[in-house]
DNA sequence: TTAGCTATCCATCTAATGGTGGATAGCGGG
DNA sequence: CCCGCTATCCACCATTAGATGGATAGCTAA
């Protein structure tokens, strides 16, 4: 009910979906490090938003699954394990700083490319009671790597990248403006858009306002209207 | 900005547009008797909804020009002035209590008809102290006839019946219910909705309420998510 | 460097919307 | 004749949305 189809980042959401069908995990996320759409895909399984924030904010570069220092390999899917002793990760900063009280112990990251680049990670997570990914679920999940690579490059990237390209055209909207709108599109309240984007509920009806100029129009429902009578109009 | 193109009788106003910048009028109406769309296409132009009412209430059964009175005739265009003497006109209660009062005294209807049978009037209404409709008038409006009985018999009164049906279908929704739900997909307020029903905001919510639950929706901005996501799976 | 744009945040106020729990009246089928 | 459905109306209340008139900071191009 509070995600329609509408929403941007469905597919993102119907892939932790999946994973989580078909292993154990207990937290996942979906990010995307495009650049045409940096962090604006975000989706979290069982993670807090202040969690992620933590990352973006302070952590993430610390990671030592970090994307920026895979690019020049061809790793479907990598893991903590393999990068770092128990020792080495037991007394790194970000063990103790971030992943202890995250409830994290055991990481794997499907990296998904574009020509070499990784554009988008999916990170699967287990807690300390848990244990690590065993050799069959690592085997299933570079069997998934493909279908999700070849589904976001064929299929998500341009339909969203085209979709946000033409509400910006067509109203001549800030990159911000058309986060925003994307979400008004999909039947979310300004409370949970501000939450979605996370930034103060304030800065959302300030956006509103500005998109409301842009568009002509007077209420967010009237805003809906033009988009129906638009849809309808590209027959 | 008011009437987006969703605009559910979008038809009827294009219509009044023509006929207003082609002749000089003081008020004109455009009423659909068609059994799918009972007086549920009427548009005014330069008249109040109360006239409408008290038209619809108490007067329009004296109108010397109703159109149950004309289904076995052929005309395209009929006038008051032809129907009655300047006499029988002011003696009549129907001038006396209804025309007069709202400063109407020539009136020209345009028979807008599916085989025979009339389905849809577009009067024209001018004040006493205007003139009759001319010849050269009259003459134009028979043109402008076949043209509007067309695109109504042929585009609009099809396209809207379809569309009605199918929310009505897929959400399984009240005929009344599906009134206010293309009120709320042209983007109007629940004033303006029941301003334009005729019914009291309580009535319109009530409604809404329904229709929330019928679509398992929440909100009026979930309900238009829900539209435009089920327009894009149209493809 | 100054001006303009973008993105963020804020307080206060009013208007609009939605939820609850009713009531009444007409209509049609069992 | 009663039941269920439809359509209408009502009061009260809580939440949400929008309007106004700001402020700050970063970035960029003249």
């Amino acid at each position: 009910m509070t995600s329609s189809s509408n929403f941007p980042n469905q597919f993102q959401q119907q892939s932790l979906d999946l994973i989580n069908s078909l292993i154990a995990i207990d937290a996942a996320v979906f990010y995307l490090v495009d650049p045409d759409l940096q962090h604006k895909g975000v989706v979290r399984y069982k993670l807090s938003p202040a969690t992620e924030i933590d990352y973006q904010k302070k952590f993430g570069h610390l990671d030592p699954l970090s994307p920026d220092k895979f690019h020049n390999s061809s790793d479907k899917v990598i893991t903590l394990s393999a990068q770092l002793s128990e020792q080495q990760l037991y007394r790194s900063e970000y063990y103790q700083q971030f992943m202890a009280p995250n409830q994290q112990r055991y990481v794997a990251d499907i990296l998904l490319r574009q020509q070499q680049r990784i554009i988008a990670v999916i990170s699967v997570i287990r807690s300390p009671a848990a244990s690590d990914f065993n050799p069959q679920e690592l085997a299933l999940l570079n069997k998934l790597q493909p279908f999700f690579e070849y589904a976001l490059n064929a299929v998500y990237l341009p339909k969203r990248v085209a979709e946000r390209q033409s509400l910006q055209e067509k109203y001549q909207l800030t990159e911000r403006e058309v986060d925003v709108l994307e979400l008004i599109i999909a039947g979310l309240s300004n409370k949970l858009i501000a939450r979605e984007l996370m930034v103060e509920l304030a800065t959302i009806k300030t956006h509103l306002i500005h998109i409301y100029k842009k568009t002509a129009v007077a209420t967010r429902s009237e805003l809906l209207a033009l988009i129906i009578s638009d849809l309808k109009q590209q027959h």
